[in-house]
DNA sequence: ACATTGTCTACAT
DNA sequence: TAGACAATGT
């Protein structure tokens, strides 16, 4: 939901961009609103949690997105939701009990045989699970996609990250739907990306720099413009009756200070204002100010700004609406770190199975951060009564790396991959990974692979680690290579995403020397990592787009013609670019 | 007259 | 889920 109507009054502020122009940069994305949408898809499929391909419909359609970005040359950072803030409860429960009735809703339209009508509530039905999530980890795994699920709000997670430094594992800006990411002041956003990356972008600087716009910023400074964005309405606390985004910023701007608008209004509302609105309203304006994020580079929870002493001393000790901080509950570090690498469900605390997702079962997996940040490597393979994982800290590198050959290059068993396309131009390298069986001291039964480790279970973290080995590490290849030269030909014009081909479910992974083995594969400088799947297939099934690199506006205009008759969004996209 | 609240529909396939 | 538009309230 998000602070309510805010997108709609900052529109001076938001412009339509192309997601290329953050080319060369890292860009945070909120997990949860491309799996949402990627879920509709195949929300009944979900929800009667069915066997099949359909039900994974959405990482093709996370993957895709992600793929768009690698190709124009970002780092993607993928960050999912965490626990839940208790300020957050109210929300999340009316959500929850909504998603329930539309569940049972649909099932007795399905039972009376009306699948249409079943569909459309299944639609409204979905939720994303820890298991969900869990299962697009593990492929982000694969594919070398950086990630970090937040303690608690991604959005508090983003916009900690859009603040830090590009070389401590800060983002140029965050891909979301949700408004909330402005009121936690995050530098630059981006709305509304489609397929082709056109998005809609709102810079913080510009809001308060610009002298000219309406509405004007210029006298609000990050915590009155947090103020005006609580006093709208937000998942933290609704806003007072009559009150809106407008006249929230009308009182912010008059007022200039968020106390004063406080007592005007109790004096103005009176009995409309709820009796403890002036502390649920400083805590959910603490929220937007002090979340509480994981911190990738101590491997720790802090806040995203500190908490000032007059804060700590106003509110009593009473910090447990930013999320549970102290006493018993106070997450260690060690689950926070579990949590933050997609080990452990972050709200049953339970660790996660690692039974992987069908499709992409049988993939090895490796995962090559960049920088400083935490390397989590882990391995499935297709052994079904095998459990594969590994972790690799920095201090368990240190202690496991000796025994792995240093240059040891990937590879192994392509799997699945291998099954769907053709076997002979299958790149692979061909030395040995080092994976190592996590078996029965975890307990887990043989009969029973996939069964839920307990976190109590568990003698402590350090024991997983330990009992788990480092995937080898490999030099250079980013991914490992699977092409099939007849399911694919690739091109890649300057300001466009496209290809032709035959639709396949080519898991298609990338690099520069793809054009060395397969053969009818188009050389292009820039290729990237692109992954063709029968799904994404669809989305430019027209025709094929005559390849080089450099063509410009006047080809552009043939094309147009030919494409608008399949694919309007396609018109779409170029008269945007 | 303006702001808020309510309702419809696209989302993706 | 959220934007666009219409209806309603102050």
């Amino acid at each position: 939901m998000g602070i309510k109507d805010l997108l709609k009054f900052m529109k001076p502020y938001i412009q339509p961009i192309h997601i290329k122009n953050y080319a060369g940069k890292r860009v945070g994305i909120d997990a949860y609103s491309w799996l949402h949408k990627g879920a509709y898809s195949c929300s009944m499929e979900l929800c009667l949690n069915s066997d099949g391909e359909k039900k994974l419909r959405y990482l093709d359609y996370f993957m895709h997105r992600i793929n768009l970005l690698r190709h124009y040359k970002i780092t993607p950072v993928v960050v999912f939701d965490g626990g839940n803030v208790p300020c957050k409860a109210a929300t999340e429960h009316e959500r929850h009990r909504r998603t329930m009735a539309n569940r049972d809703l649909a099932m007795e339209k399905l039972k009376e045989g009306n699948v249409s009508a079943a569909s459309e509530l299944f639609q409204r039905a979905v939720s994303i699970t820890p298991t969900i999530a869990h299962q697009l980890i593990q492929v982000l795994r694969s594919e070398n996609v950086e990630f970090v699920v937040a303690p608690y709000e991604a959005d508090a997670q983003l916009a900690y990250l859009s603040s830090l430094e590009v070389e401590k594992g800060g983002v140029a800006a965050v891909i979301t739907e949700d408004s909330d990411l402005v009121a936690y002041g995050c530098q630059a956003i981006v709305f509304k990306m489609d397929r082709f990356g056109n998005g809609e972008e709102i810079v913080l600087d510009k809001i308060f720099d610009s002298a000219i716009r309406t509405p004007s910023f210029r006298n609000f400074d990050k915590e009155l413009f947090t103020g005006m964005c609580v006093l709208a309405g937000c998942d933290f606390l609704p806003s007072i009756p009559g009150i809106g985004i407008v006249k929230a910023y009308g009182l912010v701007s008059k007022y200039r200070n968020l106390e004063r608008v406080l007592s005007v209004l109790k004096f103005e509302k009176g009995n409309q204002v709820p009796e403890d609105y002036s502390k649920s309203f400083r805590e959910a304006v603490a929220v937007f100010q002090h979340a509480q994020i994981y911190d990738a580079d101590m491997k720790k929870l802090k806040h995203i700004k500190p908490l000032p002493q007059n804060l700590l001393q106003s509110l009593d000790g009473e910090l447990d609406f930013l999320g549970p901080t102290n006493g018993i509950r106070e997450i260690p570090p060690s689950v926070a770190t579990a949590i933050a690498e997609g080990n452990m469900d972050p709200i049953s605390m339970e660790t996660f199975d690692c039974s992987p997702s069908p499709r992409y079962d049988s993939v090895p997996i490796r995962i090559q951060r960049s920088g400083r940040l935490p390397r989590v490597e882990a391995a499935a393979t297709s052994a079904r009564n095998s459990c594969f994982v590994a972790f690799s800290s920095q201090k368990t590198r240190e202690k496991k790396q000796e025994p792995v050959p240093k240059k040891a290059k990937y590879v192994n068993e392509v799997g699945t991959l291998e099954k769907l396309i053709e076997p002979s131009v299958v790149i692979r390298e061909t030395e040995e990974t080092t994976i190592v069986e996590r078996n029965s001291p975890l307990k887990v039964p043989d009969n029973n692979p996939f069964k839920r480790i307990k976190l109590d279970e568990m003698p402590s973290f350090q024991m997983v680690e330990s009992q788990v080995s480092v995937v080898t590490e490999i030099e250079s290849l980013d991914t490992f290579l699977c092409v099939s030269p007849d399911s694919l030909t690739l091109e890649v014009p300057d300001e466009e995403f496209s290809w032709k081909g035959k639709p396949s479910g080519v898991v298609l992974c990338e690099t520069k020397r793809i054009s060395e083995v397969a053969s009818g594969v188009t050389q292009e400088e820039n290729l990237d990592v692109l992954r063709l799947t029968s799904q994404s297939q669809e989305s430019v099934n027209s025709k094929p787009i005559v390849s080089g690199g450099k063509r410009k506006l006047k080809k552009k205009s043939e094309q147009l013609k030919s494409l608008e008759t399949k694919n309007s969004s396609i018109l779409n996209f170029f008269s945007r670019v």
